[in-house]
RNA sequence: CGGGGCGUAGCGCAGCUUGGUAGCGCGUCCGUUUCGGGUGCGGAAGGCCGGAGGUUCAAAUCCUCUCGCCCCGACCA
């Protein structure tokens, strides 16, 4: 915080304690070094704050509204993707979670179970859902008979829990809000697709909303999710160089058609298992934001999805000039508000321009309009980013309501570049395992790597380096791609992957 | 589960070594002054010192036991 006095005894003042955020933010790169920042940021910003549950959180009404307009872009796509919503329950019969072998294994060590109810024992625990492909499957089963009925596209946003071990504030709390996807489909392809389509979605939702630039590929067998055959990701880049699984879509073959019985009579009358999917994001995407674009002064929120678009922080000195002031801020928020443009007039009078001018910088609203007297009898007003501190002084009061709207846009699209460019200049090649061990030393990178290794061998580098395999990305295997050495086995191969430390 | 840290006013902390019944900053409330980058001044409210035992004339402080949270590792969206 830039506003810290040293007191003589060397001790840190603060200012404004309730608003603080620590300054160690990029330079620390290493792991666990924002570790700080993040917190800070999260709570001063009110996005969310601790609950009295062991790595629970309560998200507060500016991190929910954040949530709801991410939700609301996403849900569209669902929908016009040709999904319907629907809800299951919270409870699943324990019994559901052990029929899919892998499943099982996955999940169980993570589950809370219930195992009294009305003051009784239960016959049989029921799991809180950590995930709902079991129960979901279990009424698909129910529901399909005959290839007329597939494919069948529900979603639901719900939320999950976990049992983690360690937990932080959006990345990984033991309960979360998500959206999980789950399809069934007549033949493989149309699965595969599926599960295609809706990463794609979630790369949309990412670059064009979250304004995060993210690496589309395939997990390794090691990361994959537990009953699927395949599952996709999406990998953004937080700004301290880690990588951050930010959604994820799982082609499950027939593993839990088959547990589950879900099957169809084929028009040629054969009787089929079902080929399904599964896609989910999370609240995860706010922690993404947090971190993909935030700076030492705390959220950098992307125009798209930020609560607030535009603060007007009115300045005046006398109750004379207050009036005047504060209803020329008014109708200017009318005007703005009316062109759809999420609009605030922070009229405060406990508070000086200056202090707001911290507060809603550390809440990232993008853009924020400073109008005093001058200005009026200017015609006039001021306008501060957030993302480049950027002011622009004397800006005329005509046809303002267009400059905003633009400047909003050139605000999501910079802080998209700035991302990627981010990302471009983190990205480094490594050819041999040394080489990938001394990079990661240094510091927290994507290395692209050809990789022919096995699960086996991906663990012994984790271990070693403390990275993974964040995915194999598409863009750098496709038909044709250039063949070389293998950084770990040496072997010939083709595919490529990124390996990198991650949340 | 292992390692570390912390529980004292709404928030951030001091006090604990050397026991004597609690203090600072910020915030809050009232008044006044200010307002173009965290205004200044004056006044006020607010604390069974995480919990339970013990030692003592006396415990925030010493001892034992507990509970909780945060951070770091093993698991994960």
């Amino acid at each position: 915080m830039q506003e810290n006095l040293m007191s003589s005894d060397g001790k840190a003042q603060t200012v404004a304690p309730q608003e603080e955020i620590n300054e160690d933010f990029l330079d620390e790169g290493g792991i666990g070094g924002n570790t700080r920042w993040y917190t800070d940021t999260v709570t001063g910003a009110e996005l969310a704050d601790y609950a009295p549950v062991k790595g629970c959180m309560v998200i507060r009404p500016y991190g929910y509204a954040l949530w709801e307009n991410i939700k609301k872009a996403l849900d569209d796509m669902i929908k016009e993707t040709g999904h319907s919503n629907a809800y299951f329950p919270l409870f699943i019969p324990e019994s559901f979670l052990k029929k899919e072998a892998e499943h099982v294994e996955g999940f169980a060590p993570e589950c809370a179970v219930v195992t009294h109810g009305g003051g009784k024992k239960l016959e049989e625990p029921l799991i809180v859902r950590p995930t709902s492909e079991t129960i979901i499957n279990y009424m698909f089963a129910k529901w399909v008979q005959s290839w007329r009925d597939l494919p069948l596209l529900i979603n639901q946003w719900a939320n999950v829990v976990r049992w983690e071990m360690r937990t932080r504030l959006f990345l990984r709390t033991a309960e979360f809000l998500w959206q999980e996807g789950h399809t069934a489909h007549a033949t493989a392809e149309e699965a595969e697709d599926e599960a295609r389509t809706m990463l794609e979605c979630y790369r949309k939702l990412a670059e064009d909303w979250l304004a995060l630039p993210v690496l589309t590929g395939e997990k390794t067998e090691r990361e994959r999710f537990a009953g699927a055959v395949r599952t996709y990701c999406i990998e953004a880049m937080m700004r301290d160089g880690k990588a951050l699984q930010a959604g994820t879509s799982h082609f499950l073959g027939q593993n839990f058609a088959k547990a589950f019985e879900i099957k169809f009579q084929s028009q040629s009358g054969q009787l089929e298992f079902a080929w399904q999917t599964s896609w989910g994001v999370s609240t995860r995407l706010i922690g993404a934001v947090v971190l993909g674009h935030g700076d030492e002064k705390g959220l950098i929120l992307p125009p798209r999805i930020a609560p607030i678009q535009v603060v007007i922080v009115p300045i005046y000195k006398s109750d004379a000039e207050k009036e005047t002031v504060l209803s020329s801020a008014r109708s200017l928020e009318q005007e703005l508000a009316k062109a759809g443009i999420r609009t605030h007039l922070d009229d405060r009078d406990n508070y000086t321009p200056g202090y707001k001018f911290n507060h809603w910088e550390l809440r990232g609203v993008p853009v924020r309009i400073n109008i005093g007297p001058k200005d009026i009898s200017n015609g006039v007003v001021e306008i501060a980013r957030r993302d480049d501190k950027e002011k622009m002084r004397g800006v005329s009061r005509e046809g303002l309501t267009e400059t905003i709207s633009n400047l909003l846009e050139t605000v999501q699209k910079a802080i998209f570049e700035r991302a990627l460019k981010f990302r471009e200049e983190n990205t480094v090649k490594a050819q041999t395992y040394d080489e990938l061990k001394s990079i990661l030393k240094e510091k927290s990178v994507f290395v692209e790597v050809f990789w022919d290794g096995n699960s086996e061998d991906e663990g012994k580098i984790k271990d070693e380096c403390k990275a993974t395999i964040r995915c194999l990305p598409f863009a750098l295997n496709q038909e044709g791609a250039p063949k070389g050495k293998c950084m770990y086995t040496g072997r010939e191969t083709s595919r490529k992957a990124i390996f990198a430390k991650a949340y």
